[in-house]
DNA sequence: ATCCTTATTGATAACGAATATCAATATAGT
DNA sequence: ACTATATTGATATTCGTTATCAATAAGGAT
């Protein structure tokens, strides 16, 4: 099965696009973090590993893993991140209000009821954020 | 059963803040609008009825509107749009990522599992947001 | 009604994330 | 190695949103 460079270098070489170091590394740092990334902490990582890579190559390069289907671009409160498509299975979010305690859970039945609710209009899913609210046992009593 | 200004007049009144005329022409413009509205949109009809009222007012009155639960703000493609939240039946949203059209859905069974989830880890469900990602059929030629 | 404290307003400056510009440089096919 | 052209980093620019601030208005107390 292909990884995620192979992807991208096809991806390139199909628009005549370039295979570049810079964005072998953005890649490489892309892949090592988990969840929703925000741009800027993309960009420390990638600052750390070499300070010459300007921010908006960082921009253009994250927008190409998008088109790429690498990677899917969410704007929540004014903040960009982003978060791999790739080879990663998603999982939602139970979250306490009082406490803030956060629990991961997935339920193959509403994942199935999501496509169908995309099938009906005509929309290809590609990611879906779905986060239950309530209080938490601790915080009941 | 109290309507959107008693609500708004109650918030205020509680956090002890004013009951102004600017805040009452805003309230009653976003009322009459429907489904996800553009801060420009708001602005402009705003802008009709009283032309002295500054953008900075407009987005404040927004603010307190979402604190107070009238309404759900939602951030994509670095757009703003407000949506009524009181006495409007509960929906989930079908995003495309590619033109940003947003689609509103409901589905009961999807919303039984939630509670099933929450039962499991002994959380009382209080609100959830689900939001589908994908591509519509437009933007998927 | 009048007074008085303090929230609110509108104009505008400031902010910040994202994008456009551009000359210098790197890539990849020949 | 050569050449066409994609890419880069620095920086200017854009534009939606927020902060600032002096003038004004709201609303409780008297």
């Amino acid at each position: 099965m292909l990884n995620e460079f192979d992807i991208f270098k096809d991806f390139l070489h199909h628009l005549n696009l370039r295979w570049t170091p810079q964005r072998k590394l953005i890649l490489e740092v892309f892949l090592q973090l988990e969840g929703h990334i925000p741009i800027e902490d993309l960009h420390k990582r990638v600052h750390q590993q070499d300070p010459t890579i300007g921010i908006a190559t960082l921009y253009r390069t994250m927008k190409l893993l998008v088109d790429a289907g690498l990677a899917d671009v969410h704007t929540f409160n004014e903040k960009t991140t982003y978060e791999r498509l790739y080879k990663v299975r998603h999982h939602d979010h139970l979250i306490c209000t009082n406490c803030g305690k956060m629990v991961e859970f997935e339920h193959p039945l509403i994942e199935k009821y999501q496509l169908d609710v995309c099938e009906r209009h005509d929309f290809t899913l590609k990611s879906h954020r779905m986060e239950l609210f309530g209080t938490c046992r601790e915080c009941q009593k």
